[in-house]
RNA sequence: AGGCUCGUAGCUCAGGGGGAGAGCGCUACCUUGACACGGUAGAGGUCGGCGGUUCGAAACCGCCCGGGCCUACCA
C-alpha cells in the first residue's frame, strides 16, 4: 500500500479519477440491462453559459441521486446536454460581429448561422467541462444539443403535428417586443421591476371648445398614437362627455371619449388615454368597442418613433420623444402636472431593455387544452412536486395560462416549418420543404423567416433526447424519467411545458418526481448577479477547497424549501471534514496489518466497541437511505458526517487503539472490522464526495480484497443497505460513554491536566452496569485516562472526591493532592441548581390533574421517571456536597 | 393587489406538540504514536411580538412587526 499523505490534497486526484471513470465507461447506460431503470435528464444549461452556483447545486444534487441509484443496482441513465439559447447566443455573436464592424444582415442568414456554429464549436460548451470537473457522472456518450439533427426533427414533428390538430395558429395582436434583441418574447420572458417613474397629467381639450378632460399616463410619448379617451360608464363626472370628441394635442387629430368598465374611476383622474397599438389594456379596450378603435403604431421595432407619430417626432428614440412631448405640452399649456409614481416596468429577460408592446403577426400555441391534462397529472399525483408547496405556484400559473407566443425574429434556432405562397398567399406547414403550393400549385414559396422559441425545443427534452420520434431502446427503457431536478425559476419555462408536451406526444408524464431546489444567494441573502458584483465563482471555490468539500457543503445547505446562503467559511469547515476522513482512513490502513477486507463481519467474535460501530454504521446507512428517498439531502449528509466524525473517529478509533497496539487475539477481528466499516463508510459517502472516497477506497482495496473479481471502482460498488443493528451493544456502549463523559467532565471542569491519570471509584446504579464496566475497563483507561480502583453497587464515596452523577452510575474521583475542594463544591452546586430547576418544572407538570388525565400514558410515565431520576440525582449531589464540606472541614 | 416563504446561539442554518441542535466563531486546558484542517471540557438562546387552540406551544391557528421571493393589464 502506498503511504498516504498527512493531509488530503485534491489537486491531481480529481482529474485522475474522473478520467478513470470515463475510461471505465461507468457513466454509460445500458438500455439492455435487466435491472430497473433510473433516468434523469439534466436541465440543459445555455450553450453560452458558464458554471454558476445554481448549476453547481443542481448538478451536485442530481449526481448524488444518480450515483446513489447506480450503486444501488439500478440501470441508470443521466443525459447531459445543452440548450442552443437562441436569443442569448445570437446576442453574443452579434456583439462579436459588431466589433468587426459587420452586422448580421450584411452577412446574410446562412453565413451568420455558420458563424454561430463556429462560435459554438470554439467557445460554446465551456460549461460541459465545468460540469465534468464537478464530478457529474453523466452519460456523455449520449450528450445532446437542442439543435442536433434528431432533436430538430422532433421539433418539426411537434410543430407540424400541433398545427394539424389546430393547437398552433398564427395571429396578429400585441406582443412583447424587445427593441434591442429585435424579437417577440413570450409573457414569461418578460421581467417586471418596480421603479420610480412619473405620472404625467395632460389636458385634452374638448373639440367643441367646452373645457378639457385630463388624462394621466406614465408614457406621455404614446399619446401620439391615442385613438380614444376612456372613462368608466358609471363615473358621474364624465357621463356627459361620453361620445364627445377631444382634440388630441400635438397632432390635430380628433378622438372620441368612450366608456369602458375596465377604467378605474378612483385612479388618477378617472380618464384614460387609449393607445391600442402600444398597451395591452388599451388593445383590449379597443377591441371591445364597436366598431373597434383604430390602431396607430407610433413606435417602431427599433424603439424609435414612426412617421405616424408626426413629422416632428418621427425617428426620435422613444425616450427622447417623451421629453420632447412633455416640453411641447408644457409650451402649449396642456401639461397639468407631473407627480412621482411607483410602477412596474417590463423588461427583456435577456438584455433588460424595456419591452415595447407592438402589434405583429406571430405563431402561438393554443395552450389551454394542453394545460388541462398537465394540471390533472399533478393533481392526481402521477407527478409529485417536491417540496409540495411549489404545487401552488404550478397550479396558479397553469390555471391562468395564456397562449404561448413561439415565434422569434432571430436566426439562431429551429426555423419555423411554414411556407408562404407568393401567388395565392396560402400558408403551408409541412415536415419537409414543399415543392409547390398545396392550393394553387405555385412554386414561388418562401419559408417563414422566424425561428421557434428555444423553450419550445427544451419542452421536448425528456423524450427528444431519448431519440423520439424514433422508437429507440433508450426511449423504451428510460421514459418516463425518474426525476427532474431544477430551480423554481423555471417551473414555468420548463417543468410545466415538459409536462404538457410529454403528455401530448408520449401520452405519458415526462418524470415522476420534480425536485425543486433552492436558489443560491450570497451570504447576506442577495440573489447573486453580475450587476451586483456578488457572484461567487464555484470553480474558484472548488480550486481552493476541493470539489468534495464544495459538493458536501451544497448538499448540507440544500434543505427543502429554503434558499442557500452561501458562505465560504462553511466550505472550509467541510474541507476539514474531508481531511478528518482522510486521516481516519490513513490510521485504519496503516494499522490494518495483514488483514483482508471482509465481505461480512460476524458480530459474535467482536468486542463491544466493534459491535457498536457496526450497529451505528447500520443506523447511518438506514438514515441516509430514508433521507435520500425523500430528497432530504441535508439530512443524509448530516447522518454520514455525524457518523464519521462523532462515532467512528471520536469513539471507535480511539477505543480500539489499545487493542491495535497490543498483540491480543481480538486484534485481527478489530482490524477486519475497521476495514469493513471504512469500506462501507466510503461507499455511503461516495455520492456526496466522489473523489476522495475513490482515492481512499482504491488504497483500501489494494491487496486487501478477498476476491479480485470486482471492485474496479467505488462508484459501481454496491451501496450499503439493510445492515444489522445490535440494540444490546448500543445500550452497553451508552453505559461506557456516559461513564467516560462523566470522568471527562470532572477532569475538564476542575481543570485537571489531560495527561494526569485519575483514580476512579464507580458506584453502579443499575444491575447490569457493573458487569458491563468490568468487562470493558480497557476502554475507560483509554478514553478517560482513568484507573478504575473499585466498582460496586454499595461502594461508599471516598472522602474528598469529586463526583459525576449519571443515570447508570456515579463516578468518584478522589481529589486529594489534585486540587482544592472549593472548586468542586462550587461545580456541584451548579449542578444542583440545574437539577432543582428541572424538578420544579416536572413537579408542576405532575401535579397538574389535566396533564395526568389527558396526556398519553407513556408520556406521563416518562415524565414521572424523569422526575424520580432527577430527585435521586439531586439527593446524591447534596450528599456529595456534604461529604466534601466535611472533608474540607477536616483539612 | 394577491400568493408563497422566512424570522431559532455572535454568524450561517437544521429541527419541530412532551424544558433546544449542527457548522463556524468564542473561553480554558492539551504537540496523547490518523488528523492542530486535531482532542477534551465549557460559555452562549424569554426559538421576531401579541393573542388563541391544547393538560402542555419554539412547533398548530389568527393578527402584527421585519426580511425575501413570485405572480397581476390600476393608466
Amino acid at each position: 500500500m502506498a503511504e498516504l499523505n498527512k493531509s488530503y490534497s485534491p489537486q491531481g486526484v480529481e482529474e485522475k479519477w474522473y478520467a478513470y471513470w470515463l475510461a471505465g465507461g461507468y457513466f454509460i447506460a445500458d438500455p439492455g440491462a435487466d435491472s430497473a431503470p433510473y433516468s434523469v435528464v439534466i436541465p440543459p444549461p445555455n450553450v453560452t453559459g458558464s458554471l454558476h452556483m445554481g448549476h453547481a447545486l443542481n448538478t451536485t444534487l442530481q449526481d448524488i441521486l444518480v450515483r446513489w441509484k447506480r450503486m444501488s443496482g439500478l440501470s441508470v441513465l443521466w443525459i447531459p446536454g445543452m440548450d442552443h439559447a437562441g436569443i442569448a447566443t445570437q446576442n453574443v455573436v452579434e456583439r462579436q460581429l459588431a466589433s468587426e464592424g459587420v452586422d448580421r444582415h450584411k452577412l446574410g442568414r446562412d453565413a451568420f448561422i455558420e458563424r454561430v456554429w463556429k462560435w459554438k464549436d470554439e467557445y460554446g460548451g465551456k460549461i460541459i467541462h465545468q460540469l465534468k470537473s464537478l464530478g457529474a457522472s453523466c452519460d456523455w456518450s449520449r450528450e445532446r444539443f437542442t439543435l442536433d439533427k434528431g432533436l430538430s426533427e422532433a421539433v418539426i414533428e411537434v410543430f407540424v403535428s400541433l398545427h394539424e390538430q389546430g393547437l398552433i395558429y398564427r395571429d396578429n395582436r400585441l406582443i412583447n417586443w424587445c427593441p434591442r434583441c429585435h424579437t417577440a418574447l413570450s409573457d414569461i420572458e418578460v421581467e417586471h421591476e418596480e421603479l420610480e417613474g412619473r405620472l404625467t397629467h395632460i389636458r385634452y381639450p374638448l373639440a367643441d371648445g367646452g373645457g378639457h378632460i385630463v388624462v394621466a399616463t406614465t408614457r406621455p410619448e404614446t399619446m401620439l398614437g391615442d385613438t380614444a379617451v376612456a372613462v368608466n360608464p358609471e363615473d358621474e363626472r364624465y357621463r356627459d362627455m361620453i361620445g364627445k370628441m377631444v382634440r388630441l394635442p400635438l397632432t390635430g387629430r380628433k378622438i372620441p371619449v368612450i366608456a369602458d368598465d375596465a377604467v378605474d374611476a378612483g385612479f388618477g383622474t378617472g380618464a384614460v388615454k387609449v393607445t391600442p397599438a402600444h398597451d395591452f389594456n388599451d388593445e383590449a379596450i379597443a377591441k371591445r368597442q364597436s366598431p373597434p378603435l383604430e390602431f396607430i403604431t407610433v413606435i417602431g421595432p427599433d424603439g424609435s418613433m414612426t412617421e405616424a407619430a408626426g413629422r416632428r417626432y418621427a425617428g426620435m428614440d422613444r425616450y427622447d420623444c417623451r421629453k420632447t412631448v412633455i416640453g411641447d405640452l408644457e409650451h402649449e399649456g396642456l401639461l397639468e402636472k407631473q407627480e412621482k409614481y411607483q410602477h412596474s416596468i417590463s423588461q427583456c429577460y435577456r438584455c433588460k431593455t424595456v419591452i415595447e408592446p407592438l402589434s405583429a403577426l406571430q405563431w402561438y400555441v393554443k395552450i389551454k387544452p394542453l394545460a388541462e391534462e398537465a394540471i390533472a397529472a399533478v393533481r392526481n399525483n402521477r407527478i409529485t412536486i417536491i417540496p409540495k408547496t411549489w404545487e401552488n405556484t404550478y397550479f396558479s400559473w397553469m390555471d391562468n395560462i395564456n397562449d404561448w407566443c413561439i415565434s422569434r425574429q432571430i436566426w439562431w434556432g429551429h426555423r419555423i416549418p411554414a411556407w408562404y405562397c407568393g401567388a395565392c398567399g396560402e400558408v403551408i406547414v409541412s415536415r419537409t420543404t414543399p415543392a409547390k403550393c398545396t392550393k394553387c400549385a405555385g412554386t414561388e414559396l418562401r419559408q417563414d423567416e422566424d425561428v421557434l422559441d428555444t423553450w419550445f425545443s427544451s419542452a421536448l427534452w425528456p423524450f427528444s433526447t431519448l431519440g423520439w420520434p424514433e422508437k429507440t431502446p433508450e426511449l423504451q427503457k428510460y421514459y418516463p424519467t425518474s426525476v427532474l431536478v431544477t430551480g423554481f425559476d423555471i417551473i414555468f419555462f420548463w417543468v410545466a411545458r415538459m409536462i404538457m408536451m410529454g403528455l401530448k406526444f408520449m401520452t405519458e408524464i415526462p418524470f415522476r418526481d420534480v425536485y425543486i431546489h433552492a436558489l443560491v444567494r450570497d451570504a447576506s441573502g442577495q440573489k447573486m448577479s453580475k450587476s451586483k458584483g456578488n457572484v461567487i465563482d464555484p470553480l474558484i471555490i472548488m480550486e481552493k477547497y476541493g470539489t468534495d468539500a464544495f459538493r458536501f457543503t451544497l448538499a448540507v445547505f440544500a434543505a427543502q424549501g429554503r434558499d442557500v446562503r452561501f458562505s465560504e467559511e462553511r466550505v472550509e469547515g467541510y474541507r476539514h471534514f474531508v481531511n478528518k476522513l482522510w486521516n481516519a482512513s490513513r490510521f485504519i490502513l496503516s494499522n490494518a496489518g495483514e488483514a483482508k477486507l471482509p465481505e461480512t463481519v460476524g458480530f459474535e467474535r467482536l468486542d463491544l466497541g466493534s459491535r457498536w460501530i457496526m450497529s451505528r454504521l447500520a443506523a447511518a446507512a438506514d438514515e441516509m437511505r430514508i433521507s435520500l428517498e425523500e430528497y432530504r439531502f441535508n439530512d443524509a449528509a448530516g447522518s454520514i458526517y455525524h457518523f464519521i466524525w462523532h462515532e467512528l473517529c471520536d469513539w471507535y478509533i480511539e477505543m480500539v487503539k489499545p487493542l491495535l497496539y497490543s498483540e491480543t487475539e481480538d486484534k485481527q477481528a478489530v482490524q477486519e472490522c475497521l476495514l469493513y466499516v471504512l469500506d462501507n463508510t466510503l461507499r455511503l459517502l461516495h455520492p456526496f464526495m466522489p473523489y476522495v472516497t475513490e482515492e481512499i477506497w482504491q488504497n483500501l482495496c489494494e491487496g486487501r480484497r478477498m476476491k479480485e473479481d470486482g471492485g474496479k471502482s467505488i462508484m459501481i460498488a454496491p451501496y450499503p443497505r439493510s445492515l444489522a443493528r445490535d440494540a444490546e451493544s448500543e445500550e452497553e456502549m451508552s453505559v461506557i460513554m456516559e461513564t467516560v463523559m462523566g470522568i471527562r467532565t470532572v477532569r475538564g471542569e476542575l481543570n485537571l491536566s489531560p495527561s494526569l491519570e485519575l483514580n476512579v471509584y464507580i458506584r453502579t446504579l443499575l444491575e447490569k452496569t457493573g458487569d458491563i464496566l468490568n468487562r470493558n475497563l480497557i476502554y475507560l483507561k483509554k478514553l478517560a485516562k482513568a484507573e478504575v480502583k473499585a466498582i460496586g453497587d454499595d461502594l461508599k464515596k471516598p472522602k474528598g472526591s469529586a463526583a459525576a452523577v449519571r443515570k447508570y452510575a456515579e463516578v468518584y474521583v478522589p481529589l486529594e493532592g489534585l486540587l482544592n475542594i472549593d472548586l468542586e463544591v462550587e461545580r456541584l452546586k451548579k449542578e444542583e441548581a440545574k437539577a432543582d430547576e428541572t424538578i420544579s418544572f416536572l413537579s408542576r407538570k405532575l401535579n397538574n390533574e389535566d396533564f395526568l388525565k389527558r396526556a398519553p400514558k407513556d408520556i406521563v410515565e416518562k415524565e414521572r421517571e424523569k422526575f424520580d431520576e432527577c430527585i435521586r440525582k439531586k439527593e446524591r449531589i447534596r450528599e456529595h456536597i456534604g461529604k466534601l464540606c466535611e472533608a474540607r472541614g477536616e483539612q
